[in-house]
DNA sequence: CATATGAATGAATTTAACTCATCTATTGGC
DNA sequence: GCCAATAGATGAGTTAAATTCATTCATATG
């Protein structure tokens, strides 16, 4: 299926509707040469001839009015399909499923300045405490914590999540050691793994087993456990990023290591959809969050 | 209707059927860059996600899935018309109107050359005495003596008829006196008018009206008129170019001027119809066949 | 882990499309 | 009949679009 030069085409297919060289170049915005030009080409292309030139005028061969309606219909065909998809509604909403304790720690502080950088973008946060599929429709991209596996889906990871021990700092605690004399808060994981933070695992990592006391307080909600410890309860194994500010506002401290390593948090997409442009410039905002986040711990590899 | 280049459509349709930017390009030729570029334009020109980019595969988008099938089949007729334009029995032939005269004494003689520099062109040979009504199909072309008018008709003269008189030259004939002692052979013209060569023309012409005898015998056809000439019956005027070979071979002589004008041959056809690549070739052998005829009269002009 | 695969990006190159200048053959008005 | 207007044709020169090349990126596979 080799098809002559498509602008020869659509040239003939101007001329033969206007009967006239001029006026077809007229209406595509080009000289009449340009139009004779590439009817001779066509013609030469096809080893037909497609006119009949008169002085002043032109006139279609029968192997022209066969051509004609043919391109005419098609041409008229294409427009009208290029029109409808111009003009549908582009959607530039994405929503966003988002764990509760993500969405209140980390994702709203940050916001503004989402809203700043795309203000037509109207963002939708979906929070649900289990990870949602994204095939059903319910939202176009997720923020999720483990390992996936995020198969036929686009994953971004964006951090590592890590556990250190966070207390009040009007308890004093310095070293590991310290824990005997205090109550420990644990929070109840919907899922435990091996990366779960628990205090047992902290202990192992730490070679602090036998400093821990076996008293303790556990909660099911991990936003109570940290209200306990900011109230001088206990002391949390908690992440540092998740709060950040108690720790900027002296709230809470880390009165010693060392961090267990937790899973990451990936964000994730169907890599389709007709709202993928802002799907895509939500996950490059938060990529760029991350970069320009400050570590709170130091480093020690990953 | 303003579409977008073309040949974005033509790119997007292939790598839409391949699902696969690689084989578009294999299937157009180009290189696989060309295609994405071509690809990102359209996405570009309409404002527009057509295809989801994946790691070496692409899917198309709920508004490429709504274009795809409009360009297919557009293309698909595009090509199918193209093909059975391309295919269509050209035709080879064309069929020549010519008096009979005209036919045996100028066309027949010449036409191997003809033959010899279009092989492939079938040509026919209609003979009349009548000129025929080339927009009735008998005939794509004509070779016409008269003066027109040849309204709604391609014409190009060949050129004048001129008529000397000619006779044996064992009539011995040296100058116009020398007619009083011969016999004039006449032709009846189907039609006379002012150009019609009568030998009541030639004597005007000649100022020999009173060397003209009286007795003559007169034909209803001019080649039997040319054949008693060459008979030794008498002194025929007549058209030295209908007659170059008997010139040529002795057997007729012009024993004396002045030569009469008569009209114009022109070749004329319609202008139109498939085979009008070869009526003009037609057309432009007869061309050079004129122009490189020696003159047999010394020319006074015209 | 190394390699293969296929799409993306951007500068450089190539090619096709287009313009300009000129010519031709009427056609229409004076 | 003459002349200006009209519209298509031709071919060289110019311009803009198409294409390639070099490189990168993100998997997918062995």
């Amino acid at each position: 299926m080799s098809l002559p030069p498509l602008a020869t085409l659509r040239a003939f297919e101007a001329a033969a509707r206007h009967q006239s060289f001029k006026n077809a170049a007229s209406e595509l915005a080009v000289t009449p040469t340009a139009i004779s030009h590439q009817i001779r080409l066509l013609e030469e292309t096809l080893g037909v001839r497609l006119f009949d030139r008169k002085p002043r005028q032109v006139v279609l061969t029968e192997a022209g009015q066969e051509l004609y309606p043919v391109f005419r219909d098609g041409f008229a065909a294409f427009a009208k399909a290029v029109d409808r998809v111009r003009s549908r509604p582009v959607s530039r909403s994405i929503t966003v499923s988002v764990i509760p304790s993500f969405a209140a720690k980390w994702l709203l502080p940050r916001l503004p300045r989402f809203q700043a950088e795309y203000p037509g973008v109207n963002l939708r946060l979906h929070t649900s405490p289990e990870a949602v599929d994204l095939a059903g429709g319910v939202a176009d991209a997720a923020i999720r914590y483990g390992v996936g596996p995020y198969t036929g889906l686009v994953a971004h990871k964006m951090f590592r999540e890590q556990f250190v021990p966070l207390c009040s700092p009007v308890l004093g605690l310095k070293k590991p050691e310290d824990l005997r004399n205090a109550t420990l808060l644990h929070f109840d994981w919907l899922r435990p793994d091996d990366a779960t933070p628990t205090w047992q695992r902290w202990g192992q990592v730490a070679d602090a087993v036998n400093h821990l006391p076996s008293a303790g307080i556990s909660f099911s909600d991990d936003s109570h456990a940290i209200q306990a410890a900011i109230a001088g309860q206990g002391v949390v194994l908690a992440s540092p990023e998740m709060v950040r500010a108690e720790i900027d506002a002296g709230l809470l401290v880390m009165p010693f290591g060392p961090e267990i390593k937790g899973h990451c948090y990936h964000y994730v997409h169907t890599g389709r959809g007709d709202n993928l442009r802002e799907v895509e410039a939500f996950g490059a905002w938060i990529e760029s969050e991350v970069a320009s986040a400050a570590p709170i711990i130091e480093q020690s590899g990953d």
